[in-house]
RNA sequence: GCGCUUGUAGCUUAGUUGGUAGAGCAUCGCACUUUUAAUGCGAGGGUCAUGGGUUCGAAUCCCGUCAAGCGUACCA
């Protein structure tokens, strides 16, 4: 593991020998006392209070980001978690009395600190000539150093940024660099932190309980995707990383719960895109007793909750749109969808007319897909994109969904609804399939179709259907794409940029 | 998986019909005690992603490989 080491990086090496040299611990094990962040400083600063705060001691620590340096004195910037604030540090005023060389200004603080760097600092709060609420330092002390070079983003008088760091393969690939230098980073990831915050704070004031289940599964089901596979050694057996875990919170409902919800991550072995990462985060909800209508009513509330709670507004900048997730939600059938949008009434079709259709639309078709997926193909070439704002999708077509209730008055139809926001599903509901003959016979449904060689086909679950024979009261549930949503909430059109470590190809170090 | 595009110093990049790389910031040295992309003077730093090929000569043309972005497919 030797690497070749760049001139910084050398030089570095050089810098921390010699502190060492000089008797200065590159890494001090001692906690430093942090009295003050810089934004905070900022916020806060008063003017009439500048001679009080002469003799007001404040310590911040962070990086060292820029040096402006004017000989006997300097201008540094230190950026801590919250920000950057200015020190403005003299030679005479860090140097105590016995360092008659000024060795810490001029060896020290000039040669030996870094950008990048992190210091504590001690000293005053005033303001500079030109306005600038600095940080007047008495001492100042390594508390890290860093021995690689920073991409320091600079910005000009025109508010121009210089240098920026936008190679979206050096940004994923080291988010931590990339968290230190762009500032529009974390600012996502604090909407993503606090809308899952506030989702958790909604469905416990519910009463709902929040849950794990297993992630290791012996039979992937809940879904229709491909799983990753792994082995146990142990038990000398296959296991599976969950595609869902609606089959697990069911058991549970089964188990006596009112209401469980988890939030957790989900793995599906499929294409990556702007939307899609091998692993990503569901939040899945079941509630006893009640129906798809009462959840869409719940996902309306919820929604226009934590979305006010989040953001401070439920009108949301998407792209072009004004997103508004306060308003009443539109409810469509899916048949009304497709009638809508494309002028095509299919609601009395039957498989061979659904295919004319779709040939005169131009949407490719082949021979195995049944009624079910054709309807499924024309919905998603003609209203999918129309839906920009929320739009609950409702009444599917049974085949391509196993676990869902009958429809109570439409036959060949089943009691779900997708919601639809900026023309992408964020969600997925039913009233949940609690009949265990007819839960048995769509699975059976499913081998067939795996036996004609769909990979995605759900596989029979023998101990779920045990549980529903136990018996499950009527359930709703409903499961979301968390990060898709985060989506959304900032503004991002693409899921690499909610998450801190999207999937990447392995890096080659060498 | 397929298609298109991209890959030049730590970062951002220039490189014209192929003639062995130019800049800003950063780094190193010097000056400067209220600057803010500080400034002024001086210096160093690049096997042009990688492996082949064409050519007297390739960052520049051709082929393979690797990685990324976008599109497309797959993903109820």
């Amino acid at each position: 593991m030797t690497r070749q080491l760049t001139e910084y990086e050398i030089a570095r090496r050089a810098k921390l020998e010699q502190l060492q040299a000089m008797g200065i611990d590159p890494y001090p094990a001692a906690h430093f006392p942090v009295t003050h962040h810089a934004q905070d400083i900022k916020n806060n600063f008063d003017d009439s209070q500048i001679e009080t705060y002469k003799s007001q001691t404040v310590a911040v620590a962070g990086r060292i980001m820029m040096v402006r340096d004017m000989g006997k004195a300097a201008f540094a910037e230190l950026q801590d978690s919250s920000g950057r604030i200015q020190l403005y540090v003299q030679r005479d005023e860090i140097c105590s009395p016995d360092d008659t060389e000024k060795e810490h200004y001029k060896t020290f603080f000039k040669k030996l600190l870094d950008l990048g760097d992190f210091v504590g600092a001690t000293g005053y709060l005033f303001k500079t000539k030109t306005g600038e609420v600095s940080i007047h330092v008495k001492t100042i002390q390594l508390l890290s150093k860093a021995l690689r070079p920073l991409p320091i983003v600079k910005i000009d008088a025109e508010g121009k940024k210089h240098d920026e760091f936008l190679d979206p393969e050096l940004r994923y690939r080291q988010r931590y660099v990339d968290l230190i230098v762009n500032d529009f980073v974390k600012p996502i990831f604090l909407v993503r932190s606090r809308f899952i915050n506030r989702l958790r704070h909604y469905f416990d004031q519910k009463g709902w309980l929040e849950v794990e289940t297993p992630t290791l599964q012996i039979v992937h089901g809940g879904a229709a995707a491909r799983p990753f596979k792994t082995h146990h050694n142990t038990l000398d057996t296959p296991l599976f990383l969950r595609i869902a875990n609606e089959l697990y919170l069911k058991r549970l409902i089964v188990g006596g719960f009112d209401g469980v919800y988890e939030i957790g991550k989900m793995f599906r072995n499929e294409g990556m895109d702007r939307t899609h990462n091998p692993e990503f985060t569901a939040l899945e909800l079941y509630v006893a007793y009640k129906d798809y209508f009462w959840m869409m009513n719940m996902t309306e509330d919820l929604l226009r909750t934590v979305v006010q709670e989040v953001c401070g507004t439920t009108q949301i900048q998407v792209g072009d749109h004004i997103i508004d997730f306060g308003a009443t939600y539109q409810r469509l059938s899916m048949y009304e969808a497709i009638h809508k949008y494309s002028g095509i009434d299919i609601s009395q079709m039957d498989e061979a007319q659904l295919r004319e259709v779709c040939k005169k639309l131009h949407i490719e078709i082949d021979n195995t897909m049944g009624r079910g997926k054709l309807i499924d193909e024309l919905f998603g070439a003609t209203a999918e994109k129309h839906l920009i704002q929320p739009t609950f999708i409702t009444d599917y077509p049974a085949e391509m969904s196993p676990l869902t209730k009958k429809h109570r008055s439409q036959a060949g139809l089943v009691e779900r609804f997708e919601l639809f926001i900026n023309g992408k599903e964020v969600a997925n509901a039913y009233s949940e399939l609690n009949d265990p003959i007819d839960q048995l016979q769509r699975f059976e449904e499913q081998l067939l179709l795996a036996q004609r060689g769909d990979e995605e086909a759900m596989a029979l679950d023998e101990d779920f259907l045990r549980a529903l024979e136990y018996g499950m009261p009527p359930t709703s549930g409903i499961g979301f794409g968390i990060d898709r949503l985060v989506m959304l909430l900032t503004n991002q059109q693409s899921i690499q940029e909610v998450l801190f470590f999207p999937q990447m190809k392995p890096e080659n170090f060498e």
